[in-house]
DNA sequence: GTCTATAAGGGGATAGAC
DNA sequence: GTCTATCCCCTTATAGAC
């Protein structure tokens, strides 16, 4: 257990409160003192705000899309068990990181910029894979759907939890046993959308 | 067709910068040159900026709610339309407003307390009449999953647009017909996910 | 590498003339 | 009701001592 490095605990500082906040809404200064460091010290680590946002950008969408890119591109893991890797997968990744994709969605979404910088280069889904499988199934639903419809069972309650718990569908305190439910009921529903 | 009034032309550069880029993002003197007036009369008629986005996100909300809430709440309507109102109101609303969701959902994420305000003694949904509903029709599938799966199936592509078009998974020219042939299949969807 | 001090400008808000 | 001018705080960023 080595002590955080000074670059280190500003990034986990930066990472938490622009999560929570966005990008304008976050001061540097609050950052530095989460940190606890001197202001100073954040331009003298990342050279400037823009720039700190970026790396924590480009790391949180990196955990967004490793819960899913590798295990759907993948051709000898059969359409089954990918959709159960990946609600498990992210079931647990977005309860640890609960405002991580209404964060990155939101970021993108405003700031569409500073995405294509990041995701150039990188083919996020391949389809052909998934395209080939349902094929072989005998599935008819369109590869786009039979993604969204994942990703949307999935990270939609988390994406929309300030409103689900607000309006009493269900408690705060009850949210991850419903999320943990729902988890493990996501590869039935797909299949019964699919048959 | 009247010209619009001052406050009228504020409320709408308001609605339009607040709804891409944020509170915090958005400056006033930019609402103001947008409108076309005078960054005073922003005040004048306003008082400050809060103020103003608080109107914003009243009416942006209340557009939101308004498509579901008095749906779901009516006991005469039989579960399948309702499914199929929701899915149709959804749709058309979003692809006329297609910031509105992640707008909402990323606001209320970051500002729990004016949320707090606005919806206090507002039930949003009834979950009694559906629980009804479901009972009725014998089908197990518990009633916030219900409510989540449509939202999710119906308002999700939205929420994650940036990602589904910039991933090549459906081309921007062709996302509003991937969002109306969702339409379409939503009701079959659900029924097949509640068999 | 880390600090203090401060520059430089952006931002919300208002006073007061018209 | 609408404008110009301005206040004043807050923010990012940097200079320079240690």
């Amino acid at each position: 257990m080595e002590p955080l490095t000074t670059e280190q605990k500003i990034i986990e500082a930066a990472s938490k409160l622009f999560s929570r906040k966005g990008f304008a809404a976050t001061k540097t200064r609050e950052i530095a003192e989460e940190a606890g460091i001197n202001l100073a010290l954040l331009n003298y680590y990342f050279g400037s705000k823009e720039n700190l946002f970026k790396g924590v950008v480009k790391e949180k969408l990196r955990m967004l899309l490793e819960a899913m890119i590798p295990i759907l591109s993948d051709a000898k893991v059969p359409l089954d068990q990918k959709i159960a890797t990946i609600a498990r997968n992210y079931t647990k990744l977005l309860l640890e990181n609960e405002e991580l994709p209404i964060f990155i969605l939101n970021e993108w979404s405003v700031n569409k910029e500073l995405f294509v910088d990041i995701t150039r280069n990188a083919r996020l889904f391949t389809m052909p894979v998934i395209q080939e499988q349902l094929k072989e199934k005998g599935i008819t639903t369109n590869t786009a759907d039979f993604i969204v419809n994942i990703l949307g069972l999935v990270m939609f309650p988390f994406v929309a939890k300030p409103m689900i718990t607000s309006s009493g569908l269900v408690k705060e305190e009850e949210f991850a046993d419903f999320v943990k439910r729902r988890e493990g009921n996501i590869v039935e529903w797909i299949n019964k959308i699919n048959a």
